[in-house]
Parts: C-alpha cells; structure tokens; sequence
DNA sequence: TGAGCTTATTAGCATAAGCTCATATGAGAA
DNA sequence: TTCTCATATGAGCTTATGCTAATAAGCTCA
C-alpha cells in the first residue's frame, strides 16, 4: 500500500505531472525540463527524485548530464495509470506551448550536442 | 490542471484509497465506512469529503444517514486512473478483510435497516 | 421537546512537502 | 589544474495534510 500511495502522491503535483507527460514523449536531462518548463533547476532535480523514488522514472549518465526517463518495467495497473495521466495532461492549454519547446529540444539534437560543439 | 492534481492528491492516501475500494463495490454511509476500515467518525467525514471535493463521490442524504457513491460521471482518463487504482487495491493482503466485512454488511441489508427496526 | 444516532466541523498538534538560496559534487574543456 | 556547465543536496521558511478530541448540527422517534 506505501508503494500505490506513493505513486499517487507522486502524480499528485504539477510540475511531476508534467515531468512525466515529457518524458512519456523524450528521453530528457534535467536542464531540457528545466528549460521546457520553466521551473529552476532545484525544483527540477527535486521533482525528478521524487519521481525517481517513487519508481515511475529511471535515470542514467551520459557524460556530464543525468538522462531521465520512463520506469516502462511497471505493474500493468501502475503503467496504465500513468498512461491516463499523461493522456489527462495532453488535454491541458499549457500542452501546446511545452509540446513546442520539447520539438524544438529534440529536433536541434538536443540541447546537450549544442553544449558539446562550443 | 488543479483538478487533475486534487484527483491524484485525494488518491495518494491509504484510507482514501480503500474508501474508494469500498464504494466501488457498493454505496454506503459513514458509520459503515468507519466500522469497515476501523477508522474513527471524523476521519471517516474528512476523507469523505476529500474525495467529494476532489469529484470522485457524491453523497446524498437518506433519513438519517448520508450515503456515499462513486462519480460515475466523470471524464473517461479520470474513469479509467479510480478504475486502476481500485483494481491495484484489490490485490493488497488487508483487501480479504475488509472485504468479508462490507459482504457482512451488504448482506444485512445493510446496517441502516438493522438500525430502523429498532 | 428530548433522547439517541449519524454526520460535519473546529481547534490544536505533528509532520510532510514545496519553494528559494547557497553550496557541494562531478564531468569535460581549456 | 582551473574554469565551466550540470546536477544534487542542505538549511530555512511557508503551507498543506493527517490525526485526535471536543463540539455542533441534522434526522427520527417517543
């Protein structure tokens, strides 16, 4: 019961949803979330442990940054939930605008090539 | 988004989220809730009318006793997360227990009848 | 109306959680 | 090594949440 409770209180805040919502699209290091979101880079990191804690999300490094993404190794209720989630967020006004910035933080590459060429 | 935050916040509780457990399976009034789950009257109501706040239940009044249900109206995403969580729930040890205790009660027909004749 | 049952609300306390600022750690580049 | 960028963490503040105990309010029936 700790787990699901957990979880829940996990999905239950803005920013992790929309934590989520990202990485459900895209693979992404905590500067790109920082960036999309808006949101400090504290927050950012927080919100990703949390998350992290939770079990929704794994990470791993790649060279200097720290790469989040999707837990897809999850029990089916659990995977489902957060599909409906970010299915629920999708629907939101703000999708529009993250959606753009996460594209344009994809389609350059990532953001992490631009760094690495200077 | 600050309803979407309230429905997961309402979840990631363990009373809330066998309350809801329970009303999945049937209707029913506090003091049943409250002798289910042995939890205490005024956590009972609080987390009642948590879950109304957050649109999961509706409650309306029968004589004395105020019954709780589930929203069924509600947008199919939000549907489906109660619909998982609920069914995650099932799967929990203390789920046997509280389960034999509300068959008690529906059988009955209910506490409320036993009540009345009184 | 008064008694008894049911439900809601208030107050007070302890704890969890979210935010900011400052700082530490880690990796790569110069 | 030193500088810079990326990430994590600690301290302190504020707000939200959960619990208990006490009390109020609503309904039914005598």
């Amino acid at each position: 019961m700790e787990s699901l409770e957990k979880i829940f209180k996990a999905l239950g805040c803005a920013p992790r949803l929309w934590i989520l919502w990202l990485l459900k699209q895209h693979p992404l290091c905590v500067c790109e979330i920082m960036g999309i979101l808006e949101i400090t880079q504290t927050n950012a990191s927080r919100h990703l442990s949390y998350l992290k804690s939770a079990g929704l999300v794994k990470s791993e490094r790649q060279e200097q940054w720290v790469i989040y993404y999707l837990n897809e190794d999850l029990p089916p209720h659990i995977k489902q939930v957060v599909e409906c989630a970010t299915e629920a967020v999708s629907t939101l006004e703000e999708a529009k605008i993250y959606k753009e910035r996460l594209l344009k933080v994809v389609e350059d590459k990532s953001y992490r090539l631009k760094q690495k060429r200077r």
